[in-house]
Parts: structure tokens; sequence; C-alpha cells
RNA sequence: GGGCAAGUAGCUCAGUUUGGUUAGAGCAAUUGAUUUACAUUCAAUAGGUCGUAGGUUCAAGUCCUACCUUGCCCACCA
């Protein structure tokens, strides 16, 4: 052993366990009914991401699960896979094609796609390389994509099932457009960002009486061009008269009529709402009470078409300064506002959206909604912190339909296939719909498919059965289904996670997982989200390439409460513990030999000192707790106890206190048990340091990633022994206080001295003297009445336990009288507060008779305490 | 506009579910240690009217009410 280095080398032993776990093929699931299952899928990153502080996050946690839940005798499954991600990768592709000056209608569809597939290709699996290199533990093998041949079959059944019971409808609606990705948006996809904009009154002239008009408002002025009519409130006295009536809409000359809609508020603006039935969502809804005309006055690139008059052909905000300016030319243009109001932006390309009516296809949700609902609101899935389950609920409730089609090329196409006149075959493939317009004609007739790919969410939202084999019901779903929890951040809630819910219920009747954990975003040190473009992202894996993957996941998880601030700083914490580790591990393997040729597996408990009856207990109360913590998605906390009793009980306390004792080979073993047992119960959190020490004390060949979890050994845990050495730590933690305090050179000893009431105490230090003196450079003493006086001062010093004194004159008296002084005015205000307590009779008669005891006892303490105190004052002076 | 969360030491956070001793940790600061498993180490010190104001209670960081500040989510008010 002498050949380890004395600093951890974590790119070494990555590397090396990265490979014997992918060699023994460890981490592969298969179906075994002698064992229980447990499931993870994984959140399916783009396969145009790069790992970042999120995913790092994402994936430790689960890591951290699914470990515990193997090394507990679970049949683990952790499924791996990435996403298409509709928009996103065929920007990638699309930017490309920029550079070379071209656009992808210049390619055409296939050879489009063509390319998307070569990108995919060769750049589609770095998230997954890098997924690997953190350290989590999926079974690769089963590696899925979104738009893998098996999985493209699943989402065409489910469209299918979902047409075939009239779920799936198309429509013309207002949806969001994005005229830069010139596609539509799903709700969700519009981010409304508030925005300063202004608000614009505009005069619209009565037709039969020019000099009469209605004022009306509006935030976007160019979208009058597309206006059929003005409304206002049917019972608002101010316009009542007017409904009916004929207006000439400014700059274009044409006639509207006044309508009267409920829709519209008495408070805002002027009271009179122009309406442009295909430009905005609520004036489509009232175009539609009204059979209004709907005058599309745009490009599906935003610029203004031939229904715009003079600004035909021009962007929208150059036709908004137009028509302002126009406007105010004739004076039309009544006043400009300053106006706070939500405006949409495509979430890829932060483009303002622009409410677009188009032909889309939807998804009635209403129907599906009720089962997932329901499974939150009973209980049979749970979601983590509580508070999201209020957050789902809401949603839920008043949710909408989904539009569910993209016009991109790069997804699932939508299995639809149109004849001449336009009816509708909706087929797995082109031979199923030929089919059956053969069964409908009685011929071959021309079909076209349908040009509009799905929502790439149509197809995550699968991903719990269909990465098992859905829609063929095989035995890994039957084994592995449901999953068990699912890990994420809040950002995909509705997007992901809540139609997940529903998809399981609907296409397997069954919840898609029990078990929901929602956790943090992680931030930089000043709160801001971590992202490319504000330049304060840290990047993990160059703190896997400088730190290792073991310091990256504890500094991570150590300071993941609810959302994670970090900076680089943090992560030092990581790669000091696991040195800490290598270290430990190696004090012992140079001193342990004999313990571990003998084996250790199994210790007797009345062979043991006491400082190693102690250790075996701190161990056993620290995997009880390290475990429940797990358990309850308390991750941090769990790491919290068992980095504190590796580091502050094992490292600082017992390996420093048997350092004289190498010889008892009982002491040998011990030490190599609870480093064992220790490894195990560390090993979820940071895997690799663990594993390397772990295949040093185990010559066989088992990886510690499939060793059995630690198990409770209630025996081994001398309550007694723990708490006599507790009471040794104590002490040598005061006189460590005390040698700082006053000075003690580092050679001079200071002498304890024993009071006459505590003899078991005296047995015990007496019986640890060796220890004493190494750790706290202490000699105990007998007691000599002659010293009887200041063994008291130096007992009250210290409190009641104890006696100590220095040697020779190193106390400054006067510095120490005055501090005895303030002391004894504090203790005195306490017992004044305990007492009057005490006497309160609502106190005595109401509170729990432990907490009155406790109280009791404290203030009898306390009264000794000052009673010595005073003595001691007296004798000094 | 509606909802949710947070506010505790200079900084980052535990603790609040179920009220009960003297409110804990890590980092930073200060003082000291090291014939060495580890300076990526060890010990000690100092630092807090628990956002503000009320209330309930024998007892409040913890429960209730209002307010202040910050962050997040949702929402079609032109």
């Amino acid at each position: 052993m002498n050949e380890l280095s004395s600093r951890y080398n974590p790119k070494e032993t990555e590397e090396k366990w990265l490979k014997v776990w992918k060699d023994r093929n460890i981490f592969h699931a298969t179906p075994n009914p002698a064992k229980k299952p447990f499931t993870i899928v994984i959140p399916p990153p783009n396969v145009t991401g790069i790992l970042h502080m999120g995913h790092a996050l994402n994936n430790t946690l689960q890591d951290i699960l699914i470990r515990y839940k193997r090394m507990n005798g679970f049949e683990t499954l952790w499924m791996p896979g990435t996403d298409h991600a509709g928009i996103a990768t065929q920007n990638v592709v699309e930017k490309q094609l920029t550079k070379e000056g071209k656009r992808r209608q210049d390619l055409g569809r296939d050879a489009f796609l063509k390319k998307l597939w070569a990108w995919k290709q060769e750049y589609g699996n770095t998230i997954i390389h890098q997924l690997e290199k953190l350290g989590s533990s999926c079974d690769w093998s089963r590696t899925r994509f979104t738009m893998d041949d098996d999985y493209s079959e699943a989402v065409k059944e489910a469209f299918i099932h979902l047409y075939q019971k009239g779920l799936v409808y198309q429509g013309r609606y207002i949806i969001n457009w994005c005229p830069r990705c010139q596609t539509a948006l799903s709700d969700e996809e519009a981010e409304h960002q508030e925005k300063n904009g202004k608000l614009y009154y505009i005069r619209y002239l009565f037709k039969n009486n020019p000099k009469e008009s209605v004022i009306v408002a509006t935030t976007r002025p160019e979208t009058m061009l597309g206006d059929t009519a003005v409304a206002v409130n049917p019972k608002d006295p101010r316009y009542s008269k007017f409904i009916g009536q004929a207006l000439i809409l400014p700059l274009l000359n044409r006639e509207i009529k006044i309508i009267a809609d409920d829709f519209v508020s008495t408070e805002f603006g002027t009271g009179a709402v122009k309406v442009t039935p295909a430009h905005d969502p609520n004036d489509f809804a009232m175009g539609q009470r009204h059979k209004l005309e709907m005058i599309n006055i745009m490009h599906a690139d935003a610029r203004i078409n031939e229904h715009g008059g003079q600004y035909n052909g021009l962007d929208r905000f150059e036709v908004r300064k137009r028509v302002v300016a126009d406007l105010e030319a004739q004076g039309f243009l009544v006043k400009i506002e300053d106006h706070k109001h939500a405006v949409g932006h495509c979430y890829r390309c932060d483009t303002v959206v622009e409410p677009y009516l188009s032909k889309q296809w939807f998804v009635k949700m209403k129907p599906l909604v009720k089962p997932a609902l329901e499974a939150v609101k009973n209980g049979t899935i749970t979601i983590k912190p509580e508070r999201w389950e209020k957050v789902y609920i809401n949603w839920m409730e008043e949710i909408r339909d989904w539009c569910i089609s993209r016009q991109i090329w790069w997804g699932h196409r939508i299995p639809v296939w149109y004849d001449k006149e336009d009816n509708i075959f909706v087929a797995k493939s082109e031979e199923e719909a030929q089919a059956q317009a053969h069964a409908k004609y009685g011929k071959p007739v021309d079909l076209r498919q349908e040009e509009d790919v799905l929502d790439t969410w149509f197809s995550s939202w699968l991903w719990p059965f269909a990465t098992l084999g859905w829609p063929k019901e095989n035995a890994d779903l039957k084994y592995f289904y449901p999953t068990n929890v699912l890990m994420t951040a809040s950002e995909i809630l509705f997007f992901w996670v809540a139609r997940m819910i529903m998809a399981g219920y609907e296409f397997k009747g069954k919840v898609p997982f029990t078990e929901v954990f929602i956790h943090g975003t992680v931030r930089d040190a000043k709160g801001r989200k971590m992202s490319k473009s504000l330049g304060n992202a840290i990047d993990p894996l160059e703190i896997i390439e400088e730190y290792g993957a073991d310091a990256l996941r504890f500094s991570l998880i150590i300071n993941s409460g609810q959302d994670i601030f970090i900076s680089k700083e943090k992560f030092e914490i990581g790669r000091n513990f696991a040195n800490k580790i290598w270290n430990a591990s190696r004090l012992v393997f140079l001193n342990c030999q004999q313990g571990l040729e003998e084996g250790f597996e199994t210790l007797e408990l009345a062979k043991l000192d006491l400082p190693s009856r102690w250790i075996l207990g701190a161990f056993y109360q620290a995997l009880s707790k390290t475990s429940s913590a797990i358990e309850f998605f308390r991750y941090s906390e769990a790491e919290n106890s068992m980095q504190d009793f590796f580091w502050g009980d094992f490292c600082d306390w017992y390996l420093e206190l048997i350092k004289g004792k190498f010889g008892d080979v009982n002491v040998q073993k011990t030490a190599l048990f609870v480093l064992k047992n220790s490894l195990k119960l560390m090993h979820p959190f940071i895997p690799f340091v663990t594993e390397e020490t772990y295949s040093r004390l185990n010559a066989g060949d088992k990886c510690l990633s499939v060793a059995p979890w630690p198990v409770l050994q209630k025996e081994l845990m001398d309550k007694e022994a723990f708490n006599q050495m507790q009471t040794i730590i104590d002490v040598i933690s005061t006189i460590r206080n005390i040698r700082t305090q006053w000075n003690v050179k580092p050679n001079d000893s200071v002498d304890v001295i024993l009071s006459p009431d505590n003899v078991s105490v005296e047995r015990l230090l007496k019986e640890n003297q060796a220890d004493m003196q190494r750790l706290g450079r202490v000699r105990i003493l007998t007691i000599d009445p002659k010293i009887q006086a200041v063994k008291d001062a130096a007992s009250a010093l210290v409190g009641s336990l104890k006696v100590f004194i220095p040697l020779g004159g190193l106390v400054d008296l006067a510095a120490e009288k005055k501090r005895m002084v303030q002391e004894i005015v504090q203790k005195q205000k306490s017992i004044g507060a305990l007492q009057s307590r005490l006497a309160n009779e609502a106190f005595v008669s109401q509170a729990p008779q432990d907490v009155i005891a406790k109280e009791k006892e404290r203030l009898a303490t306390l009264q000794k305490e000052t009673s010595e105190l005073n003595k001691v004052l007296s004798n000094l002076a």
C-alpha cells in the first residue's frame, strides 16, 4: 500500500471504474421474479444538449436513489435516453445551413432530414457520454431516442388511438405563431414577459356622422388593418345607443359595425374595443360569437399581406410605426399612454410571438385530465415537495386543449393522409392509408401526407412505457412498469410530468410512476439562472476535469435545499472530502494488514476497547440517519450525516484515538469493519472513490456498486460505551479549549484533577489516560486535599464536571476574575427567570412532566455552578 | 390581477411538519498546532433582538393575522 499517493487522483480512478462497470455490465436490468423491481426513467435530455449543472444535479439525485435501491436488493432499472427536441435541433442544423448561405427550403424536406440525421449520428450521443462520466448508473444498453423506429410506432399508435376516440381534432384557431421559426407554439412554449409598451387611443368616425366618433385603445395598432368590428359592453350607458351603427376604419376606409359583447370591460381604456378576429384570441372568440369576417393581414413571417393596403409587404413592427404616424397625420390618433403588459416570446428564439389564425391539430384535454387529477388528489401519485401538488391541481383544473402540430420538419410526421377532396385517412403508413382509400373509393387514389410534425412533447409524454416496448406488451413492460419515482426540475411539470400522467392512464390504464420529486434550479452565486448568454454558467465538465465527478456530485447535493446557489469554490468541499476518504483509507491499510488477513466481517464486542465500541455505535446511528434521509428525499441531510460521521467521528476522533493501538488486532478489525461499511454508506453519493478503496479492502471481484447495503446490527451498539466515550471527547475538547485560551505551550502538559463527587468519570479518564495524554496533552492526577482551593477554582472555570489546573502560573488571574464575575451575573439572570417560571402555577400544572423535570434540573445545576463560582472568587481574593 | 415560496451569524443554508433546555452547521474572519494518513489537515475563538408589528400560549424561530422585501409560477383584459 505504500505506493498509494497521498493525493487522490480522481481522473485515473474514474476512468478505471467507468470501464469496469461497463465491461461487467453491472447496471443491466432484466426482469427477475426473485427480486422486486425499482424503476426510474431519465428525463431525456435534448440531443442538442451538452451537460449543464441542471443535468448534473438531476442525474446525481437519480443516481443516489437508484444506487441506494440497488444496494438494498432491488432489481433496479434506470432507463436512459434522449429527446429529439424538434425546434431546437432543427435550429442547430438550420444555422449551419445559413452559414453556407442556404435555407432548408432550398434543400427540400428529404435532403434536410438527411442532414439532421447525420448531425444526430455525429453529435447525438454527446450528452449520453457526459452523463456516463458523471457516474450515472443507467442501463446504457437500453438507451432510447424519441425517434427510434420502435418509438415512432408508439407515437403513431397513440395518435391513432386518440383520433379514433375523438380526442384529436383539426381546427382553425388562433395559436401562438413564431414568425422566425415559422411554426405554431403551444401555450407553454410562448413565454410571457412583462414589457413596457404603449397604449394607443385611436378615433374611429361614424359613417353617418363624421363629426361623432368612438375612441378605442390598443397595444398593437398595426392590427387595426384587420379590424372587422368595434365591441362595447351591452350595459355600458355611454355606448348602448350606438350598437349596430357603422364606423369607418381609418386608413383603409372599410366599414365596420359596433357590436355588443359581455367580454368588454367598461373599466379598461375607453370601454370600446377594436375587434381583430384573425389576430387576437379574444377577438377570435368574439368573431365566432358574432360571425364576423376574419381578415388575416399577415404572411407567415409577420410581413403584412395584401389585406393591409398600402402597407403590403412591410414587417409588422415597421407597419406599427407607419400606422401610428399616418393616424397622427390624419388626426385619428388621440393619445399614447405608457402601458405595462405581458408579451409572448418564443421559448426557443425569443422572437415576439404573433397570435395567428391557422389550421392546426389539437388534443382534447378535458377527458384526459380527469383520472390524472384524481390520482394526485387521492394520493395515488404524490408530488414532493408537497406545494407542487397545488400547482399541479390548479393547472390541471384550468387546462386548455393542446396544440400538437408544428410546422417544422424534424419530428414525427403526423400520420394523416389527404386525398384530392381533403378527406382524411389516419393510418400508420401510406400503404394502410391507401388501403383505406381503396376501400372507400374502390380504386387507388392519389394521397399526400400531412406536412406538419407533432409537438416534441407528444412523443415525450409516452416515455415511461414507450421506452419499455409499448405498444407491445412484453416482459419488460410487465415487470418494470409502472416506474417508481420521477425526478425533475419544476420547469417541466406541465410540459412533461402532467402529460405523462395523463398518457399513463389513457394508454396503459395505470399511473406511470407513484412518486414525483421536484428539485430546485441551479443558480449562480447571485441567484441568477445559469445560462450561456449571461456568461455565468459553470461547466460541470470542467469541474469533473479539475476536481472529479465525485466532487461535483458531492458539492451539488450538499448545497441542494431549494434552489441551489453555486460558485466554483464550492466544489472544493467535494474534492476535499474525496481526498479525506482516500487518505483515511491509506492510514487504515498501512496499519491493519493483520486484521485484513484474519478477516473482520464479524466483531466481538467484548474484545473491543472503548473507542472501538463507541465508533460502532456512532456508525450505526449515522447509518439509520442517512438511510431514512434518502428514503424521504432529503439528500443534503443524508449527505451531511454521513459526512459528519466519517470525517468528524471516524477520522477526527477514532483514527486519532487508535493511532497508538494498532498492535491490537481487534482495533485493526474494527477500523476495517467501520471503513468498509462507511464506504457502502457513502457510495451512492460518491461512487468512484468509494469503489476504488473498497476494491482494496476486498480482494474479490465484486463491485461496491452491487454490494449489499449495511444492515443495522443493534447488538454492536453499546450505548454505555457510546456515552462514556462522548464524555472523554468532551473532556479532551474542553482541555483543548483551555490550552488555547490560556496559551499553554505545545509541549506543556495540562493536569486534570478530578473532583471527588465524580468517581465514575475519574475512573473513566484514568482508564483512558493514554488517549487523554496523546490527544489532549493531559496528565490525570489524584486529588490532593491541600490544593482543594485551587481545585475549586479550576472546577468553576470549566463547569461542574471536571477540574483542570494548568501548570505553574499560566493563568491571568485578573482577567479570569473579571470573566467569572460576568458569568455569575449571567447565570443569576437565568436562575431568576427559571425560578419565576417554576413558581408559575400555570406552568407547573400544564407543562409536561419531563419538561418541568428538566427545568428543575437545569436550575439546580445553575445554582450549584454559581455557588462554586462564588466560592472560587472569594478564594482568589 | 391570482397563486406559491423565501427572509435565521459577514456569506450559503439547516431547524418550523408535531411549540419545550442555552437557535445549529459549512464557508469567510481571528488565534494557535503539525518529528505527519490528509495543509485538499487539526483545534479553538468570535459573530444572531430568527424581516417588522400585533395575537394565541405557562412557553413562539416554530402556530395565527397584517404588513414590508425578494424570487418564482400562472393569467386574454384590448
